[in-house]
DNA sequence: GCAACGCGTCGGGAAAAGTTGACGCGTCGG
DNA sequence: CCGACGCGTCAACTTTTCCCGACGCGTTGC
């Protein structure tokens, strides 16, 4: 999961494919790759249940499949505590310093 | 950032330190891996900005330093509503199956 | 039909990541 | 002062990831 979002080339795709489903020309039309690359970046995607194909006629359109980064959510969302802390006492401290 | 977290045993340091600062040697032994491993692990979250070192004497203690997490928050946000959305018509399709 | 198109996949090469033993440096305890 | 300890770093190796050209297969349009 977290292996599949290391890529920015990947990140960007799932970006692109929140706005609809798309063909994989139209997607590889965005980066300097060749299209093999983004089919196999896509297979990554899918892989990890992120995307899943429909083909129709000689296109195959991808839709994004989101469910699988509530897993990220999840991971995320023990450190959210931490970091909101964190900020709080920054606040605090500028507060003291500039009251 | 992503790449950072890519690596399982990189997460599962950042786990270990929500605890508490650790020190390298009692770090590693939570893993069948070699010190010096873990170490280059640490580094890596240390170039994420993901911990913070304090030698102390002959330990170093490494302290989690989770705000540049919240990075990782802003780019799965837009993520999350389409998430929340695909299980509500979820539930909204069980509701009418067995209502 | 048949040529052009859209894709997946495979083979192979390049680059990056991960792992370890060896070494060196500072620190601690006796 | 000296041996043991904790740690970072380096050199070398293995594994994984990334990327592409070449090929084959089904689809479409003429």
């Amino acid at each position: 999961m977290f292996s599949a979002l290391a890529n920015p080339v990947r990140r960007q795709l799932l970006d692109s494919l929140r706005e609809g489903p798309r063909a994989v020309s139209d997607l590889a039309g965005q980066f300097s790759l060749s299209r093999p690359s983004i089919s196999e970046h896509l297979q990554v995607l899918r892989g990890a249940g992120l995307v899943r194909e429909e083909p129709r006629g000689r296109h195959r359109y991808y839709h994004l499949e989101p469910q699988p980064l509530a897993e990220v959510g999840q991971w995320l969302h023990p450190y959210e505590h931490f970091w909101r802390e964190r900020l709080r006492s920054l606040r605090d401290v500028l507060d003291e310093e500039f009251s």
